[in-house]
DNA sequence: CAGTCGTATAACTATGTAGTTATATGCCAG
DNA sequence: CTGGCATATAACTACATAGTTATACGACTG
């Protein structure tokens, strides 16, 4: 691979390297989301939540759909869980404590 | 998952979110190599390695091996090429060219 | 149209980090 | 011990970005 398609593949690993990616993505396994109900769900601003959106949008991993003067978001691709399950799966077995690493539904 | 995890989760994306560090683990899927093996075939300078290794190592992605003067790194997570084709794949289906993302040995 | 709600963006601060140069540390040869 | 080689680290610059506040934009309501 080039420099140009491993930056392509860094950009996809960069958009699950923050934590609070990360909850907007635990939150959206359990469905599609407006906007709002994530800033209530995760503790955030408004502003904060809708730049990681883009960010996760942008990466190609969420779906996006406008429905009156709100904007639900959903999870648009398969690899999500198997990532995030394979990382959990490394981290629990480092550990003695039982399987407190869990992206599964 | 509570924010400690996540951001331990988030760590280990944060490994594979650099090209740099893309590029080590496909020179090191080929078996072990030394510092100044990888800094020859990258082609950036013997510190910039040495930090990134390191960034992998703490991540626990990568193995050390001490012989002689030299230090040997190779990988040490069964995770990663897993993780890297299931990015490929999807990076592959996002175009109509042929496969140019490819992470497999 | 005016007001309100939901979302996106601009501007900013603070922090993290990739990459460099220079130096330190450790190992081996002679 | 002395010199040279391999690696690690310190100090630094440049740049990216997480999070905030304020504001703009668009859609619905009355």
């Amino acid at each position: 691979m080039d420099r140009v398609a491993l930056e392509r593949v860094a950009e996809v690993f960069r958009a699950f390297s923050e934590p609070t990616r990360l909850a907007i993505l635990q939150e959206l396994k359990e469905g599609p989301r407006n906007v709002n109900t994530l800033v209530t769900a995760l503790g955030t601003t408004q502003a904060n939540i809708s730049k990681q959106l883009r960010v996760l949008y942008d990466a190609g991993i969420l779906n996006r759909e406008k429905s009156g003067n709100q904007v639900f978001y959903s999870i648009d691709d398969d690899i999500v869980f198997p990532l995030c399950e394979l990382v959990c799966n490394k981290l629990n077995r480092e550990q003695t404590l039982g399987s407190r690493y869990d992206f599964s539904i």
